[in-house]
RNA sequence: GGCCCUAUCGUCUAACGGUUAGGACGGAUCCUUCUCAAGGAUUAAAUUCGGGUUCGAUUCCCGGUAGGGUCACCA
Protein backbone atom coordinates (compact mmCIF):
# COMPACT_ATOMS: atom_id res chain seq x y z
CA UNK A 1 0.00 0.00 0.00
CA UNK A 2 1.62 3.43 -0.93
CA UNK A 3 2.08 6.06 1.37
CA UNK A 4 -1.76 8.15 0.60
CA UNK A 5 -1.88 10.63 3.33
CA UNK A 6 -3.15 13.99 2.47
CA UNK A 7 -0.65 16.50 2.61
CA UNK A 8 -1.65 20.43 1.80
CA UNK A 9 0.22 23.69 1.79
CA UNK A 10 -0.09 27.35 2.02
CA UNK A 11 2.61 29.25 0.69
CA UNK A 12 1.93 32.76 1.24
CA UNK A 13 5.27 35.00 0.10
CA UNK A 14 6.07 37.92 2.21
CA UNK A 15 6.06 40.73 -0.27
CA UNK A 16 3.79 42.92 1.03
CA UNK A 17 0.51 42.62 4.06
CA UNK A 18 -1.26 39.40 4.06
CA UNK A 19 -4.42 40.31 2.97
CA UNK A 20 -8.17 38.42 3.86
CA UNK A 21 -8.01 36.22 0.82
CA UNK A 22 -5.49 34.84 1.92
CA UNK A 23 -6.99 33.55 4.45
CA UNK A 24 -9.59 31.10 2.91
CA UNK A 25 -6.89 29.72 1.02
CA UNK A 26 -4.90 29.01 4.19
CA UNK A 27 -8.05 27.88 6.09
CA UNK A 28 -9.44 25.31 3.17
CA UNK A 29 -5.80 23.74 3.33
CA UNK A 30 -5.86 23.69 6.87
CA UNK A 31 -9.98 22.19 6.94
CA UNK A 32 -8.83 19.46 4.18
CA UNK A 33 -5.45 17.87 6.11
CA UNK A 34 -7.65 18.42 9.09
CA UNK A 35 -10.44 16.19 8.13
CA UNK A 36 -8.67 13.30 6.20
CA UNK A 37 -5.66 12.98 8.95
CA UNK A 38 -3.36 14.22 7.11
CA UNK A 39 -0.66 17.15 7.11
CA UNK A 40 -0.75 20.94 6.57
CA UNK A 41 2.53 22.55 5.45
CA UNK A 42 3.17 26.49 5.56
CA UNK A 43 5.72 27.23 3.06
CA UNK A 44 7.12 31.07 3.26
CA UNK A 45 7.23 31.93 -0.95
CA UNK A 46 10.49 34.28 0.20
CA UNK A 47 12.44 33.84 -3.06
CA UNK A 48 12.35 37.25 -4.28
CA UNK A 49 15.27 38.98 -2.17
CA UNK A 50 14.28 42.34 -2.46
CA UNK A 51 10.74 42.26 -2.09
CA UNK A 52 10.44 39.74 0.69
CA UNK A 53 10.69 41.37 4.55
CA UNK A 54 11.23 39.89 7.55
CA UNK A 55 8.14 41.72 9.05
CA UNK A 56 5.47 40.92 6.17
CA UNK A 57 6.62 37.48 7.30
CA UNK A 58 5.91 37.94 11.13
CA UNK A 59 2.57 39.42 10.17
CA UNK A 60 0.93 36.42 8.52
CA UNK A 61 3.16 34.11 11.30
CA UNK A 62 1.32 36.11 14.22
CA UNK A 63 -2.14 35.83 12.00
CA UNK A 64 -1.98 32.21 11.84
CA UNK A 65 -1.59 31.90 15.63
CA UNK A 66 -4.20 33.97 16.34
CA UNK A 67 -6.42 32.75 13.72
CA UNK A 68 -5.75 28.86 15.25
CA UNK A 69 -4.83 27.84 11.73
CA UNK A 70 -2.49 25.97 13.43
CA UNK A 71 0.24 24.08 10.60
CA UNK A 72 2.21 20.87 11.37
CA UNK A 73 5.74 22.28 9.72
CA UNK A 74 6.73 25.78 8.67
CA UNK A 75 9.39 25.76 5.78
CA UNK A 76 11.16 28.84 3.98
CA UNK A 77 12.25 28.23 0.75
CA UNK A 78 15.17 30.63 1.00
CA UNK A 79 16.56 27.80 3.22
CA UNK A 80 16.17 25.26 0.27
CA UNK A 81 18.47 26.83 -2.52
CA UNK A 82 20.62 24.30 -2.54
CA UNK A 83 18.26 21.20 -3.43
CA UNK A 84 16.70 24.20 -5.95
CA UNK A 85 20.38 24.30 -7.65
CA UNK A 86 20.58 20.56 -7.91
CA UNK A 87 17.10 20.40 -9.58
CA UNK A 88 18.17 23.55 -11.83
CA UNK A 89 21.65 21.61 -12.80
CA UNK A 90 19.75 18.28 -13.17
CA UNK A 91 17.15 20.10 -15.77
CA UNK A 92 20.28 21.15 -17.58
CA UNK A 93 22.15 18.00 -17.52
CA UNK A 94 19.30 16.03 -19.19
CA UNK A 95 18.39 19.34 -21.53
CA UNK A 96 15.37 20.24 -19.99
CA UNK A 97 16.74 23.88 -19.52
CA UNK A 98 19.68 25.80 -20.78
CA UNK A 99 21.48 28.96 -20.37
CA UNK A 100 20.41 31.58 -22.67
CA UNK A 101 21.53 34.89 -23.64
CA UNK A 102 19.81 37.95 -23.15
CA UNK A 103 19.65 41.47 -24.03
CA UNK A 104 18.23 43.18 -20.50
CA UNK A 105 15.78 45.37 -21.29
CA UNK A 106 15.39 46.50 -17.54
CA UNK A 107 17.47 47.57 -14.63
CA UNK A 108 18.65 44.89 -12.89
CA UNK A 109 18.18 42.24 -15.45
CA UNK A 110 20.94 39.48 -16.71
CA UNK A 111 22.74 38.85 -19.43
CA UNK A 112 22.37 35.39 -18.94
CA UNK A 113 19.62 33.20 -17.46
CA UNK A 114 18.15 30.01 -17.38
CA UNK A 115 15.08 28.76 -19.60
CA UNK A 116 12.93 26.19 -19.67
CA UNK A 117 12.80 24.00 -22.90
CA UNK A 118 9.41 23.98 -23.70
CA UNK A 119 8.13 21.01 -25.25
CA UNK A 120 5.42 22.77 -26.91
CA UNK A 121 2.63 20.84 -26.22
CA UNK A 122 -1.34 20.57 -24.66
CA UNK A 123 -1.29 19.92 -21.11
CA UNK A 124 -4.58 18.63 -19.74
CA UNK A 125 -5.28 18.91 -16.34
CA UNK A 126 -8.41 17.82 -14.27
CA UNK A 127 -8.84 20.55 -11.29
CA UNK A 128 -11.41 19.42 -8.33
CA UNK A 129 -13.45 22.62 -8.68
CA UNK A 130 -12.96 23.92 -12.21
CA UNK A 131 -12.98 20.17 -14.12
CA UNK A 132 -10.61 19.27 -17.39
CA UNK A 133 -8.82 22.39 -18.23
CA UNK A 134 -6.31 21.76 -21.24
CA UNK A 135 -4.12 24.41 -22.71
CA UNK A 136 -1.47 24.93 -25.41
CA UNK A 137 1.71 25.72 -23.69
CA UNK A 138 2.99 26.75 -27.01
CA UNK A 139 2.23 30.44 -26.13
CA UNK A 140 4.20 30.12 -22.91
CA UNK A 141 7.85 29.72 -25.02
CA UNK A 142 10.55 28.87 -23.33
CA UNK A 143 10.15 31.20 -20.18
CA UNK A 144 12.76 31.39 -17.80
CA UNK A 145 13.09 29.57 -14.41
CA UNK A 146 15.79 31.32 -12.80
CA UNK A 147 18.01 34.02 -12.95
CA UNK A 148 21.06 32.23 -12.04
CA UNK A 149 22.17 29.19 -10.32
CA UNK A 150 21.38 31.22 -6.86
CA UNK A 151 18.00 32.93 -7.95
CA UNK A 152 15.39 30.55 -8.89
CA UNK A 153 12.09 31.74 -9.57
CA UNK A 154 8.60 31.01 -8.60
CA UNK A 155 7.69 28.59 -10.85
CA UNK A 156 10.65 26.36 -10.51
CA UNK A 157 10.97 26.33 -6.44
CA UNK A 158 6.90 25.72 -6.23
CA UNK A 159 7.61 22.55 -8.38
CA UNK A 160 10.08 21.12 -6.52
CA UNK A 161 9.24 22.16 -2.98
CA UNK A 162 5.81 20.16 -3.79
CA UNK A 163 7.28 17.14 -4.74
CA UNK A 164 9.89 17.10 -2.16
CA UNK A 165 7.30 18.29 0.75
CA UNK A 166 5.15 15.08 -0.85
CA UNK A 167 2.00 17.60 -1.57
CA UNK A 168 -0.95 15.62 -3.00
CA UNK A 169 -3.87 18.36 -2.91
CA UNK A 170 -2.68 21.63 -4.36
CA UNK A 171 -5.53 24.19 -2.97
CA UNK A 172 -4.87 27.55 -4.25
CA UNK A 173 -6.25 30.88 -5.78
CA UNK A 174 -7.37 30.42 -9.03
CA UNK A 175 -5.17 33.20 -10.24
CA UNK A 176 -3.04 30.48 -10.04
CA UNK A 177 -4.94 28.31 -12.77
CA UNK A 178 -2.93 29.28 -15.49
CA UNK A 179 0.34 29.21 -13.96
CA UNK A 180 -0.53 25.14 -13.30
CA UNK A 181 0.21 23.99 -16.85
CA UNK A 182 3.77 25.09 -17.30
CA UNK A 183 4.11 23.89 -13.19
CA UNK A 184 3.27 20.20 -14.91
CA UNK A 185 5.59 20.63 -17.78
CA UNK A 186 8.07 21.15 -14.99
CA UNK A 187 7.19 18.44 -13.29
CA UNK A 188 7.38 16.34 -16.16
CA UNK A 189 10.85 17.41 -16.72
CA UNK A 190 11.89 16.47 -12.87
CA UNK A 191 9.70 13.32 -12.86
CA UNK A 192 7.43 14.48 -10.04
CA UNK A 193 4.17 13.36 -9.65
CA UNK A 194 1.37 15.29 -10.55
CA UNK A 195 -0.55 16.73 -7.23
CA UNK A 196 -4.60 16.86 -7.16
CA UNK A 197 -5.40 20.40 -8.02
CA UNK A 198 -8.49 22.80 -6.80
CA UNK A 199 -8.35 26.41 -8.09
CA UNK A 200 -10.68 27.94 -5.57
CA UNK A 201 -12.67 31.14 -6.82
CA UNK A 202 -11.21 34.89 -5.99
CA UNK A 203 -12.87 37.10 -3.51
CA UNK A 204 -13.83 40.20 -4.85
CA UNK A 205 -13.57 43.71 -3.70
CA UNK A 206 -16.78 45.95 -4.56
CA UNK A 207 -15.25 46.25 -8.16
CA UNK A 208 -15.20 42.88 -8.48
CA UNK A 209 -11.54 42.65 -8.73
CA UNK A 210 -9.07 40.37 -7.21
CA UNK A 211 -8.59 41.39 -3.76
CA UNK A 212 -4.93 42.67 -3.84
CA UNK A 213 -1.68 43.68 -1.10
CA UNK A 214 -2.48 47.39 -2.41
CA UNK A 215 -6.65 47.16 -1.86
CA UNK A 216 -7.53 49.80 -0.07
CA UNK A 217 -11.38 48.92 0.54
CA UNK A 218 -10.14 45.81 2.33
CA UNK A 219 -7.82 46.10 5.11
CA UNK A 220 -5.19 43.75 5.65
CA UNK A 221 -5.51 40.51 7.23
CA UNK A 222 -3.62 41.36 10.83
CA UNK A 223 -6.34 44.41 10.77
CA UNK A 224 -8.87 42.25 11.82
CA UNK A 225 -7.23 41.31 14.74
CA UNK A 226 -6.87 45.23 15.66
CA UNK A 227 -10.27 45.48 15.35
CA UNK A 228 -10.90 42.91 17.61
CA UNK A 229 -13.06 40.38 15.43
CA UNK A 230 -13.35 37.03 16.79
CA UNK A 231 -10.93 34.04 14.71
CA UNK A 232 -13.75 31.94 14.67
CA UNK A 233 -15.87 34.58 12.95
CA UNK A 234 -13.73 35.65 10.20
CA UNK A 235 -13.16 32.05 9.78
CA UNK A 236 -16.84 31.34 9.51
CA UNK A 237 -17.08 34.06 7.11
CA UNK A 238 -14.29 33.47 4.86
CA UNK A 239 -15.33 29.83 4.29
CA UNK A 240 -19.03 30.81 3.22
CA UNK A 241 -17.46 32.47 0.32
CA UNK A 242 -16.80 30.41 -1.98
CA UNK A 243 -18.62 27.00 -0.17
CA UNK A 244 -21.97 25.94 1.56
CA UNK A 245 -22.59 22.73 2.71
CA UNK A 246 -25.49 22.79 1.01
CA UNK A 247 -28.04 23.62 4.07
CA UNK A 248 -29.91 26.48 6.18
CA UNK A 249 -27.08 26.81 8.63
CA UNK A 250 -24.80 30.07 9.05
CA UNK A 251 -22.52 29.69 12.34
CA UNK A 252 -20.39 27.42 11.91
CA UNK A 253 -16.98 26.47 14.70
CA UNK A 254 -14.06 25.72 13.27
CA UNK A 255 -14.74 22.21 14.39
CA UNK A 256 -17.95 21.95 12.34
CA UNK A 257 -16.24 23.46 9.22
CA UNK A 258 -13.24 20.42 9.75
CA UNK A 259 -16.04 18.28 9.81
CA UNK A 260 -18.71 19.39 6.97
CA UNK A 261 -15.79 20.90 4.59
CA UNK A 262 -16.68 19.18 1.20
CA UNK A 263 -14.03 20.69 -1.90
CA UNK A 264 -16.44 19.45 -4.29
CA UNK A 265 -19.23 21.74 -3.57
CA UNK A 266 -16.39 24.40 -3.50
CA UNK A 267 -18.03 27.17 -6.20
CA UNK A 268 -16.85 27.90 -9.49
CA UNK A 269 -17.63 31.88 -9.35
CA UNK A 270 -15.76 34.71 -7.39
CA UNK A 271 -17.11 36.25 -4.81
CA UNK A 272 -17.17 39.46 -3.15
CA UNK A 273 -16.22 40.49 0.15
CA UNK A 274 -19.27 41.48 2.19
CA UNK A 275 -18.35 43.29 5.11
CA UNK A 276 -21.84 44.25 6.67
CA UNK A 277 -22.16 39.78 6.88
CA UNK A 278 -18.90 40.20 8.24
CA UNK A 279 -19.96 42.44 11.33
CA UNK A 280 -23.14 40.69 11.84
CA UNK A 281 -21.32 37.25 11.92
CA UNK A 282 -18.81 38.46 13.94
CA UNK A 283 -22.13 39.26 16.34
CA UNK A 284 -23.61 36.14 16.47
CA UNK A 285 -20.43 34.61 17.49
CA UNK A 286 -20.18 36.71 20.30
CA UNK A 287 -23.65 35.93 21.37
CA UNK A 288 -22.00 32.31 21.89
CA UNK A 289 -19.65 32.77 24.31
CA UNK A 290 -19.98 32.63 28.04
CA UNK A 291 -21.28 35.61 29.78
CA UNK A 292 -17.39 35.92 31.54
CA UNK A 293 -15.71 36.08 28.40
CA UNK A 294 -17.99 38.58 26.92
CA UNK A 295 -17.19 40.77 30.35
CA UNK A 296 -13.48 40.03 30.25
CA UNK A 297 -13.23 41.41 26.69
CA UNK A 298 -15.34 44.73 26.44
CA UNK A 299 -13.56 45.60 29.62
CA UNK A 300 -9.91 44.79 28.28
CA UNK A 301 -11.10 47.40 25.63
CA UNK A 302 -12.28 49.82 27.40
CA UNK A 303 -9.80 52.69 28.64
CA UNK A 304 -8.64 51.96 32.48
CA UNK A 305 -10.48 54.70 33.91
CA UNK A 306 -14.47 53.47 33.26
CA UNK A 307 -13.34 49.29 33.32
CA UNK A 308 -16.46 49.21 35.17
CA UNK A 309 -18.71 46.29 34.97
CA UNK A 310 -21.98 47.85 35.54
CA UNK A 311 -21.26 49.43 31.97
CA UNK A 312 -20.91 45.74 30.11
CA UNK A 313 -25.12 45.51 29.30
CA UNK A 314 -25.21 48.94 27.79
CA UNK A 315 -21.77 48.23 25.53
CA UNK A 316 -22.23 44.73 24.58
CA UNK A 317 -26.17 45.50 22.88
CA UNK A 318 -24.13 48.19 20.77
CA UNK A 319 -21.01 46.46 19.19
CA UNK A 320 -20.62 43.67 17.03
CA UNK A 321 -16.87 43.07 17.51
CA UNK A 322 -14.47 44.49 20.18
CA UNK A 323 -13.07 47.23 18.78
CA UNK A 324 -16.64 48.93 18.71
CA UNK A 325 -16.33 49.24 22.24
CA UNK A 326 -13.56 51.57 21.92
CA UNK A 327 -15.29 53.84 19.25
CA UNK A 328 -18.44 54.09 21.50
CA UNK A 329 -15.73 55.53 23.47
CA UNK A 330 -14.41 57.58 21.03
CA UNK A 331 -17.44 59.06 20.36
CA UNK A 332 -18.55 60.08 24.00
CA UNK A 333 -21.44 57.16 24.18
CA UNK A 334 -19.70 56.82 27.42
CA UNK A 335 -19.02 59.76 28.96
CA UNK A 336 -22.16 60.41 30.91
CA UNK A 337 -20.72 57.61 33.46
CA UNK A 338 -17.17 59.36 34.24
CA UNK A 339 -18.45 63.31 34.08
CA UNK A 340 -21.37 65.39 34.84
CA UNK A 341 -23.13 66.08 31.25
CA UNK A 342 -22.86 69.80 29.87
CA UNK A 343 -25.45 70.62 27.56
CA UNK A 344 -28.50 73.53 27.25
CA UNK A 345 -31.18 73.96 29.12
CA UNK A 346 -33.61 73.79 26.40
CA UNK A 347 -32.78 70.29 25.22
CA UNK A 348 -34.38 68.89 28.43
CA UNK A 349 -37.85 70.33 27.16
CA UNK A 350 -39.61 67.79 25.17
CA UNK A 351 -41.85 68.68 22.27
CA UNK A 352 -43.54 71.91 23.39
CA UNK A 353 -43.90 70.96 26.95
CA UNK A 354 -43.57 74.35 29.58
CA UNK A 355 -40.16 74.25 31.17
CA UNK A 356 -42.43 74.61 34.29
CA UNK A 357 -44.22 71.73 33.65
CA UNK A 358 -40.58 69.93 32.64
CA UNK A 359 -39.50 71.45 36.30
CA UNK A 360 -42.74 69.75 38.08
CA UNK A 361 -41.94 66.17 36.37
CA UNK A 362 -38.56 66.27 37.63
CA UNK A 363 -39.03 66.89 41.28
CA UNK A 364 -42.29 64.42 41.37
CA UNK A 365 -39.38 61.80 39.76
CA UNK A 366 -36.84 62.65 42.08
CA UNK A 367 -39.59 62.20 44.97
CA UNK A 368 -40.10 58.98 44.25
CA UNK A 369 -36.77 57.76 43.63
CA UNK A 370 -35.87 59.19 47.16
CA UNK A 371 -38.44 56.48 48.22
CA UNK A 372 -36.02 53.57 46.68
CA UNK A 373 -33.21 52.29 49.29
CA UNK A 374 -29.63 52.44 47.93
CA UNK A 375 -29.66 48.89 47.33
CA UNK A 376 -33.01 48.86 45.29
CA UNK A 377 -31.67 51.15 42.92
CA UNK A 378 -31.97 48.94 40.44
CA UNK A 379 -33.18 49.21 36.65
CA UNK A 380 -36.21 47.56 37.77
CA UNK A 381 -37.52 49.17 40.35
CA UNK A 382 -36.51 52.57 39.19
CA UNK A 383 -38.01 51.64 35.67
CA UNK A 384 -41.84 50.96 37.95
CA UNK A 385 -41.30 54.23 39.68
CA UNK A 386 -40.64 56.33 37.04
CA UNK A 387 -43.05 54.87 34.61
CA UNK A 388 -45.78 55.34 37.59
CA UNK A 389 -45.48 58.98 37.11
CA UNK A 390 -44.92 58.82 33.04
CA UNK A 391 -48.14 56.93 32.90
CA UNK A 392 -50.11 59.83 34.16
CA UNK A 393 -49.10 61.91 32.07
CA UNK A 394 -50.11 62.71 28.16
CA UNK A 395 -46.88 61.20 26.83
CA UNK A 396 -44.31 59.41 28.59
CA UNK A 397 -42.11 61.55 27.38
CA UNK A 398 -42.87 64.20 28.86
CA UNK A 399 -40.77 62.76 32.31
CA UNK A 400 -38.25 60.28 30.03
CA UNK A 401 -36.65 62.35 28.26
CA UNK A 402 -35.85 65.48 30.28
CA UNK A 403 -34.64 62.67 32.88
CA UNK A 404 -32.79 60.52 30.79
CA UNK A 405 -31.18 63.54 29.43
CA UNK A 406 -30.62 65.02 32.62
CA UNK A 407 -28.63 61.81 33.28
CA UNK A 408 -26.86 61.19 30.22
CA UNK A 409 -26.67 64.72 28.37
CA UNK A 410 -27.16 62.84 25.05
CA UNK A 411 -29.73 63.04 22.32
CA UNK A 412 -29.20 59.28 21.56
CA UNK A 413 -28.83 57.18 24.72
CA UNK A 414 -29.40 54.12 26.66
CA UNK A 415 -32.82 54.17 28.57
CA UNK A 416 -32.93 56.65 31.54
CA UNK A 417 -33.95 53.29 33.98
CA UNK A 418 -30.46 51.51 33.35
CA UNK A 419 -28.27 54.68 33.60
CA UNK A 420 -29.90 55.68 36.61
CA UNK A 421 -28.97 52.44 38.21
CA UNK A 422 -25.13 53.01 36.72
CA UNK A 423 -25.07 56.10 38.47
CA UNK A 424 -26.17 54.85 41.51
CA UNK A 425 -29.16 56.73 43.45
CA UNK A 426 -26.70 59.77 45.09
CA UNK A 427 -25.52 60.95 41.61
CA UNK A 428 -28.52 60.33 39.72
CA UNK A 429 -30.65 62.37 42.44
CA UNK A 430 -27.93 65.20 42.09
CA UNK A 431 -28.33 65.37 38.27
CA UNK A 432 -31.86 65.44 38.60
CA UNK A 433 -31.79 68.14 41.19
CA UNK A 434 -29.20 70.40 39.10
CA UNK A 435 -31.58 69.65 35.91
CA UNK A 436 -34.57 72.24 37.71
C1' G B 1 -5.52 41.57 -27.73
C1' G B 2 -4.19 35.75 -27.11
C1' C B 3 -5.28 31.91 -23.73
C1' C B 4 -8.19 30.24 -19.47
C1' C B 5 -12.40 30.65 -16.18
C1' U B 6 -17.22 32.30 -14.59
C1' A B 7 -22.65 33.86 -14.78
C1' U B 8 -29.62 32.63 -9.45
C1' C B 9 -32.32 38.72 -5.39
C1' G B 10 -27.76 44.68 -4.18
C1' U B 11 -24.33 40.75 -1.61
C1' C B 12 -23.12 35.41 0.07
C1' U B 13 -25.76 31.31 -1.58
C1' A B 14 -29.80 26.63 -1.94
C1' A B 15 -32.51 24.06 -5.53
C1' C B 16 -28.44 15.93 -7.96
C1' G B 17 -34.67 18.27 -15.52
C1' G B 18 -40.60 18.84 -12.60
C1' U B 19 -40.30 23.90 -6.25
C1' U B 20 -45.38 29.29 -5.31
C1' A B 21 -37.02 29.45 -7.30
C1' G B 22 -35.54 28.53 -0.54
C1' G B 23 -32.20 30.78 3.32
C1' A B 24 -28.83 34.56 5.23
C1' C B 25 -26.70 39.73 5.22
C1' G B 26 -28.27 44.42 3.90
C1' G B 27 -33.01 47.40 2.78
C1' A B 28 -38.24 48.74 3.76
C1' U B 29 -42.66 48.61 6.91
C1' C B 30 -44.85 47.57 11.53
C1' C B 31 -44.68 46.20 16.86
C1' U B 32 -41.96 47.36 21.36
C1' U B 33 -40.35 52.45 22.72
C1' C B 34 -38.94 59.60 25.26
C1' U B 35 -34.20 58.77 21.90
C1' C B 36 -30.46 55.08 20.55
C1' A B 37 -29.41 49.97 20.70
C1' A B 38 -31.33 45.19 21.18
C1' G B 39 -35.60 42.11 20.19
C1' G B 40 -40.17 40.41 17.48
C1' A B 41 -43.33 40.36 12.98
C1' U B 42 -44.13 41.36 7.90
C1' U B 43 -42.26 42.57 3.15
C1' A B 44 -39.75 43.98 -1.61
C1' A B 45 -35.89 41.86 -4.42
C1' A B 46 -32.94 36.99 -8.85
C1' U B 47 -32.40 32.45 -12.72
C1' U B 48 -27.65 37.68 -18.40
C1' C B 49 -29.66 37.21 -23.63
C1' G B 50 -30.65 34.05 -28.04
C1' G B 51 -30.98 29.38 -30.02
C1' G B 52 -31.35 24.22 -29.41
C1' U B 53 -32.16 18.96 -26.65
C1' U B 54 -36.61 17.49 -23.81
C1' C B 55 -43.40 16.29 -22.39
C1' G B 56 -40.77 19.83 -19.22
C1' A B 57 -35.02 23.65 -18.58
C1' U B 58 -32.03 27.78 -13.15
C1' U B 59 -30.18 22.89 -14.19
C1' C B 60 -27.75 19.71 -20.39
C1' C B 61 -25.49 21.62 -25.46
C1' C B 62 -24.12 25.82 -28.85
C1' G B 63 -23.60 31.05 -29.66
C1' G B 64 -23.85 36.19 -28.11
C1' U B 65 -23.12 39.56 -24.00
C1' A B 66 -20.97 40.81 -19.49
C1' G B 67 -17.40 40.10 -15.71
C1' G B 68 -12.87 38.12 -13.89
C1' G B 69 -7.96 35.78 -14.13
C1' U B 70 -3.39 35.30 -16.68
C1' C B 71 0.14 36.36 -20.33
C1' A B 72 7.52 39.35 -15.65
C1' C B 73 14.59 38.16 -15.05
C1' C B 74 6.96 38.95 -8.93
C1' A B 75 4.68 35.31 -6.42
Amino acid sequence: MPNNKVVTRFAPSPTGHFHVGGIRSALFNFLFARQNGGTYILRSEDTDKERSKKEYEDEFLELFDWLGLKYDIFFRQSDRLELHQKYIKKMIDDGFAYLSKETPTEEGQREEVIRFKNPNKKVTFNDLVLGDITVDTTDLGDFIIARDMNEPLYHLTVVIDDFEMGITHVIRGQEHASNTPRQILIQEAIGAPRPIYAHLPLILNKEKAKLSKRDESVPPAIEYKKRGYLPDALLNFMALNGWNPGGEQEIFSLAELIEKFDIAKVQKGGGIFNPEKLEWLNKEHIKLLSREEIEKNILEWLPAEIQNPKLIPIIFERISKWGDVKEMVARGELDFFSMRPEYEKNKLIFKNILPEKISENIKQAINVLEGLNEQDFSQENIKSALMSIADKLESRGELLHPVRFALSGLDKSPDPFIIAEILGKNETLSRLQEAI
